[in-house]
DNA sequence: ATGGTAGAAACTCTA
């Protein structure tokens, strides 16, 4: 199974790029963030992404998330939006026992209290969630740099929002209801691991950046990932895309005799 | 201490 995450900073400036992405990788589930549109301003060709089933979550010119899973792959989910969803920041798919989220946590710099409310918010989801018995997947733009060797040294500092420690151990806090950061736990040793990089002098280029997106999984999912990795060279967006494999099949089987 | 760019609700806001 191959989950991919993408902060696109605009789903209608990137309408070729994120065709090219899916002819590319082919993920079997696919999660957006910062749409920048509401539903029925979703370009025609990614409307009903062929192939996929989807949700597209998301108001006019702000903000906004998507998923997506592979019709050949996976039965028809169930979308939901959690309670914590503030700015259509949030949406989840049941499928099985297995529950796959995309993510957008506010950037903080505009009101800082509602980044660490919702933050709160998303431990307490994952508490109730993995208390009922399910697996996770929670993918997206976190917008926190979990550790200072997840931001380049010319750019640490720790009263920047961003890295604050509070942020950092709120994120801990929720890394340890049971879920694996799988991009850190592939490249535990790189202090150049960034998904991030501000879209001026070159900063991309030259991997000057913050670790901001995340591929997060519950402890059994995460025991059969094979591999995870950032593309710093793929799109336009201010964001890379994450890939996350899994040694696991796509389709959940349901609960039942063996 | 400041700025730079980019996408959009757009002669301004958010990131």
């Amino acid at each position: 199974m191959k989950v991919s995450t993408w902060n696109v900073n605009g789903i209608r400036a990137r309408e070729t790029q994120l065709l090219d992405w899916l002819l590319l990788e082919r993920p079997d589930v696919l999660c957006l963030q910062e749409i920048k549109a509401s539903p029925d301003q979703i370009p025609e060709t990614l409307r009903d992404l062929p192939g996929y089933w989807g949700r597209w979550h998301g108001g006019k010119g702000y903000s906004g998330v998507s998923l997506h899973l592979r019709r050949d792959r996976f039965p028809e989910p169930t979308f939901g939006h959690p309670g914590f969803d503030h700015e259509n920041r949030v949406v989840t798919a049941d499928v099985g026992d297995v529950t796959f989220a995309s993510i957008y946590v506010p950037n903080g710099n505009k009101d800082y209290r509602a980044k660490i409310g919702f933050l709160e918010g998303l431990d307490a989801w994952v508490a109730a969630a993995h208390a009922g018995g399910r697996r996770l997947v929670v993918c997206g733009d976190l917008n926190v740099a979990r550790t200072d060797r997840d931001v380049h040294p010319k750019l640490r500092k720790p009263t920047e929002i961003g890295q604050t420690d509070e942020e950092r151990a709120l994120l801990e806090r929720i890394l340890a209801r049971g879920l694996g950061d799988l991009l850190r736990h592939h490249d535990p040793d790189n202090d150049r691991l960034f998904t991030w990089w501000a879209p001026w002098r070159s900063l991309r280029e030259r991997n000057i950046g913050w670790r901001l997106d995340y591929v997060l999984a519950s402890t059994p999912v995460a025991e059969r990932s094979t591999g995870c990795r950032a593309f710093r060279e793929f799109g336009s967006s201010d964001h890379g895309p994450v890939n996350a494999t899994f040694d696991l099949p796509a389709v959940t089987p349901p609960p039942g005799p063996a």
